[in-house]
DNA sequence: GTGCCGTCTGTAAACGTTTGCATCCCTGGG
DNA sequence: CCCAGGGATGCAAACGTTTACAGACGGCAC
């Protein structure tokens, strides 16, 4: 029992070559006599010999490793992205390494600890980062291939939507409905994270409104927190106002879950009395039948993990936009 | 530029110790003249000396890292697990290495590939893997130390809920309000995953109905799938009985939620004419509202990153029973 | 003064691969 | 028959640490 699993030598040994001639047979180097490959592959697999990853990480210097950094893993987003980019490294034969950043601090020790995390991964993931605004080039600092997912970086190649066109998109869907009242339940800033998303679906949202030559009111916009209870809150605040909207949009499914619950409470009917729209497509949103934006985060995963292992590879730098469709389904209708 | 990073020989050089020294000084060991480590640990600043990880494992045989295995990372529960196991890691200087199951082939495929990845790491974190009916002891099979989330398993610790008594209580909380015809939406087996969650849970619905002298009517039993669509569908088809449910036990929340939803588009009100209770406190149920029993998953992955860790420094092997309490929030009340 | 022990330091051998370079052999063209 | 060229292989030097072992030195008890 317990007896050390084989090395390279032992393979060596068993099939009468050098540790050179196995090394290159097992990696399918070229200059390797068929026959002998075949020798050696057998015998690997007899003994069930494997590589020791530590070993061949330090004299290759390649660490088959992708580093995944994201902010809060307590949300939605990343988590889900994470599903799509671990299956596909997984079959690539990549580990991942993970580096979350929950609190503000985290992402300024993310960032000065950045080299210490290179040297352990080939390549790198950065989603919804904004590390963008740190002056540097994405190359220079972290002096690995990165992508981007949810912003764009110089010299790194990134997966994004168009944030401000998808809201308009969604503004648009409830002005066809005949709205013309449409509240903004919010995100807002982030302490230490310098998105421009909110601002970004907000412009979206005028932008629809003026487009339609309806006015813009500030009092229809009101904060949700990003969460399900501060959509909750935003709601009733709208609801106290002297001409409630008669549909909601809210920039995260989240948030729009909190104000369906408020409607209810309210004795509200949705879409009856007030259409609902969502952006991300929340997990829950289809059983929920909630009208929403989808931000395909699976697919924008597996796409950058894809990215990121053409970068190593040598391929070119590139920026890739993701559709963001509308998904009718049942929480907007036309206006009562 | 690219001017490769220090090694343990350039600070040895500029210190005029040993490479040896240099060692023993920054990995804090005994037998290094004060003044000497002082002069080290300062050298190595200036120059941002940093180990390298693959030569720092290939001699030591620590790797530094703890492997993950959970399945079905699209699930809210090993996810919310990752958060606090993440952060214990981060603190403690181990890397996490994920293997995640989502088909069950891939649960299979870690089974068989476990040498490998046993290989790569210095202890193991398995959540709701269910590999215990694979005969073998963790210990041997996995020749690491092994800590299990969701279930017990021989040689290794662990960290459970008594899922039994938990969904008991829950039946209890419905039976003190007053209800009689408790509809249970179960979640059903997997294939390929041997749990006896549901039938625990299901069990203790049973206990509960037992214990007050209810009749357990197996029409009041429906499988919701684990997931919220199928809460949904589940809670039309108890509708549909001659004698309907006033309350139902959810096996999970997020099959509580499409409860929850199809009793709003039946015109149902909850609680007035359905009482609703969840399981896991879902990270929307208290937005919700929800009535559910807790299971502080995220705590409970803290605990296990603690444990593997101890397990590493040779602590005993333990088993630990996590507390579920009951979170009455507003979708339970008295029976109509 | 001698011997012993404990602290501090250095030397060098691992750890298990990958890879540059040299060597050998075989084939085919001249 | 000779030579060039390229495929196949082996040798040995990295890769950057950790660690067993040995040696130097100083202090203290006798």
């Amino acid at each position: 029992m317990a007896n050390s699993r084989p090395t390279i030598k032992d393979i060596a040994r068993v099939t009468g070559v050098s540790v050179a001639t196995v090394s290159r047979a097992l990696r399918d180097l070229p200059y390797v006599a068929p026959a002998t490959r075949s020798r050696v592959v057998e015998a690997a697999a007899e003994l069930e010999y494997e590589a020791h990853p530590q070993a061949a990480r330090l004299a290759s210097g390649r660490t088959w490793t992708i580093g995944l950094a994201a902010p809060q893993f307590g949300t939605w987003f990343p988590f889900r992205a994470l599903g799509g980019i671990n299956s596909v490294f997984a079959q690539s034969g990549y580990d991942v390494l993970i580096s979350m950043m929950t609190a503000p601090e985290d992402r300024r020790r993310f960032l000065t600890d950045a080299r210490s995390f290179c040297r352990r991964v080939d390549g790198i993931v950065l989603i919804d980062t904004f590390v963008s605004v740190e002056g540097d080039s994405a190359e220079a600092f972290f002096d690995r291939p990165v992508v981007a997912v949810g912003e764009q970086l110089e010299g790194a190649s990134s997966i994004t939507i168009d944030n401000r066109l998808a809201a308009r998109r969604a503004g648009e869907h409830l002005i066809e409905l005949g709205h013309e009242r449409i509240g903004l339940v919010a995100g807002p800033h982030l302490p230490g994270l310098p998105t421009p998303v909110p601002e970004q679906r907000r412009l979206g949202y005028e932008d629809a409104l003026r487009a339609a030559g309806l006015p813009v009111d500030p009092d229809l916009v009101v904060d949700g927190e990003w969460t399900a209870a501060g959509g909750a809150v935003a709601l009733s605040r709208l609801l106290e106002s002297a001409s409630p909207p008669t549909a909601v949009f809210c920039m995260s499914d989240e948030m729009a879950f909190g104000v369906l619950r408020e409607a209810a409470r309210s004795g509200l009917a949705v879409p009856g009395d007030l259409s609902v729209i969502g952006f991300d497509d929340h997990d829950l949103a289809g059983a929920l039948g909630l009208t929403t934006m989808r931000q395909a985060v699976d697919e924008m995963g597996v796409r950058a993990a894809e990215t990121v292992m053409g970068l190593i590879d040598g391929e070119p730098v590139a920026d890739i936009t993701w559709d963001v469709p509308l998904i009718v389904r049942e929480t907007t209708g036309g206006v009562g």
